[in-house]
RNA sequence: GGUCCCUUCGUCUAGUGGUUAGGACACAGGAUUUUCAUUCCUGCAGCAGGGGUUCAAUUCCCCUAGGGACUGCCA
């Protein structure tokens, strides 16, 4: 049975969605799975001038990609529905006419160009800004004049003077406002769209929501919007304020210090475990001595707690990020990598279109490949000796290993592997002991020549599956690249 | 400017009125490995500052500094 906590993230369709707002995403999916409640998705799009067509489904990408899902919301519906803030309009207004005529509202006919010259003066001569509330005590037939005339108009709240506002924050304790210090906010638009305080308050009431998650910038809009339910006469929820994500400088998390959109980490080739379990941990820890870091999605809901959630802005650390996603980049099977791989892979036209993902010697490549990865791109660059022969040798290596002994070296290895019967990378390692062990030479002095020569640089997996997998005929062509590659440098040496 | 919030290693954090202030990432060194990576070990590094309260304060209170949010007919 669901208990009665009912939770939602109401994000704004206004542009992609930051990893700031799937963090609380994720808090608020974590803490209705751990209490056993409701997670409610609820688009908030009353602001029509900010409106991105797209940006729903790019919503609904992000969340489902990193595997939080909804048990109500605009696709999935629900017995609270509409979930789209755009199709309850007449709720809002029917509200707001109720709050008119308990006297709790009133219809505010002053134009933007007055409120703003009240701003610029107020600016200049240092006063606190602010509405001056002039509509506020407006004669009752002046009020129906001008409606009746059908003057453009707003609905603000009337805030009650010489109160202190007072709500409990689960992250930061009791929080205390004057409510002198707080505006007649705006409740209805000029456009008879509600604002976000007013069809958020509605619609928390009306879908049951017991606990309110947001993000930290919120915090003071809470006492306003405890006036609202106590004008409607409701009991408001519960308030959790999440703190900021911020970048690595310190500032705000943007898409010019790197990736700030889900979706970016996703086309990174993030895998999306990773994330879920680095932002459960950015801004919450377990406490309690527990010391774990690496958690499922159903290890993070069975442990998780608001109370540990820290009131402290955290830094994003994409190394730590990394780091994480190596550890479960290694835990995935490769096949499963394939499929975020490959197709990378294919846009550098190294992998025929055609060929299926779970091609076996694809398969195979990921499996030398992904131990030394931290994230999928990594694959794609450090890929590319396998499918293509090195153009140049690492210059470094080049002096160490190509060395002339290594011409002798190379071509008796050459001959060597071209009749080898089996080139499976034990076979070959066999082959390589026994060549090495009749001439006295050291294991090192074969290998290393042999690695640059077939890929083009000294460090990469195995020797001898990294043969295996390119397979005789690349093996020996490139070995007798190598061998000229030498000779000429060897040549050109002697005759300066 | 005003209101509110925040402050433990570079970063994420644990933690307590008495601890050698713990872990992780990063960084440095070492071991293992044919190389690289992995793994393992070691090291480096922190309670913003100043007052109180107290036998004792990183922990409680106040002030200062620094940071952040809000201050829209945006959310």
């Amino acid at each position: 049975m669901r208990s009665s906590i009912r939770v939602r993230f109401a994000p704004s369709p206004t542009g992609y969605l930051h990893v700031g707002g799937a963090r609380t995403a994720l808090f608020n999916y974590l803490f209705a799975k751990r209490m056993g409640g409701t997670f409610i998705l609820r688009i908030e799009d009353t602001d029509r001038s900010r409106y991105q067509e797209d940006a729903c489904k790019e919503i609904y990408e992000s969340l489902q990609w990193l595997g939080i899902t909804w048990d109500e919301g605009p696709d999935v519906g629900g017995a609270y529905g509409s979930y789209v803030q755009s199709e309850r309009v007449d709720l809002y207004r029917k509200h707001a006419q109720q709050l008119l005529e308990s006297g709790h509202a009133y219809r505010c006919f002053c134009t933007p160009q007055r409120l703003e010259e009240l701003r610029n003066y107020q600016e200049k001569n240092k006063l606190d800004p602010g509405y001056d509330k002039q509509c506020r005590n407006l004669p009752a037939q002046e009020s129906a004049r001008l409606l009746a005339e059908n003057t453009p108009h707003i609905i603000r709240l009337k805030i009650p003077q010489d109160r202190v506002v007072a709500f409990n924050d689960l992250i930061r304790g009791a929080i205390e406002y004057k409510s002198a210090v707080l505006d007649d906010l705006v409740l209805m638009k000029t456009d008879g769209f509600p604002t976000y305080h007013l069809a958020n308050v509605v619609d928390d009431h009306a879908m049951e929501i017991s606990h309110v998650l947001r993000g930290d910038e919120w915090i003071a809009s809470t006492p306003r919007h405890v006036l609202l339910y106590e004008a409607f006469g409701w009991t408001p929820p519960i308030f959790a304020h999440m703190p900021v994500i911020l970048s690595a400088d310190g500032g705000k998390l943007s898409k010019r210090k790197g990736a700030a959109s889900v979706l970016d980490y996703k086309n990174q080739g993030y895998l999306p475990e990773a994330l879920f379990n680095f932002l459960a941990l950015l801004g919450w820890s377990l406490g309690d001595g527990d010391e774990r870091e690496k958690l499922s999605q159903e290890e993070l809901i069975s442990v998780f707690s608001l109370g540990q959630v820290s009131p402290k802005a955290s830094v994003f650390d994409e190394k730590k990020l990394e780091w994480m996603n190596g550890l479960y980049m290694r835990e995935r099977t490769s096949i499963s990598l394939a499929e975020l791989v490959v197709p990378f892979w294919k846009q550098k036209g190294w992998v025929p279109n055609a060929t299926p993902v779970s091609d076996t010697t694809l398969v195979k490549v990921i499996d030398l490949l992904k131990e030394r990865s931290k994230k999928i791109v990594d694959m794609v660059e450090s890929a590319t000796y396998f499918f293509i022969a090195p153009v140049q040798y690492e210059e470094k290596a080049v002096r160490k290993y190509f060395v002339p002994d290594a011409i002798k070296i190379l071509a008796d290895l050459c001959e060597l592997l071209s009749k080898a019967e089996s080139f499976e990378h034990a076979a070959l390692e066999a082959l390589y002991k026994n060549y090495g062990d009749s001439l006295g030479i050291a294991f090192g002095v074969l290998i290393h020549p042999t690695r640059l020569a077939v890929s083009g640089v000294s460090f990469g997996p195995g020797l001898f599956e990294l043969l295996e997998v390119l397979g005789k005929e690349q093996v020996c062509s490139r070995l007798q690249t190598a061998i000229a590659f030498i000779q000429n440098a060897v040549a050109t040496r002697t005759e300066s």
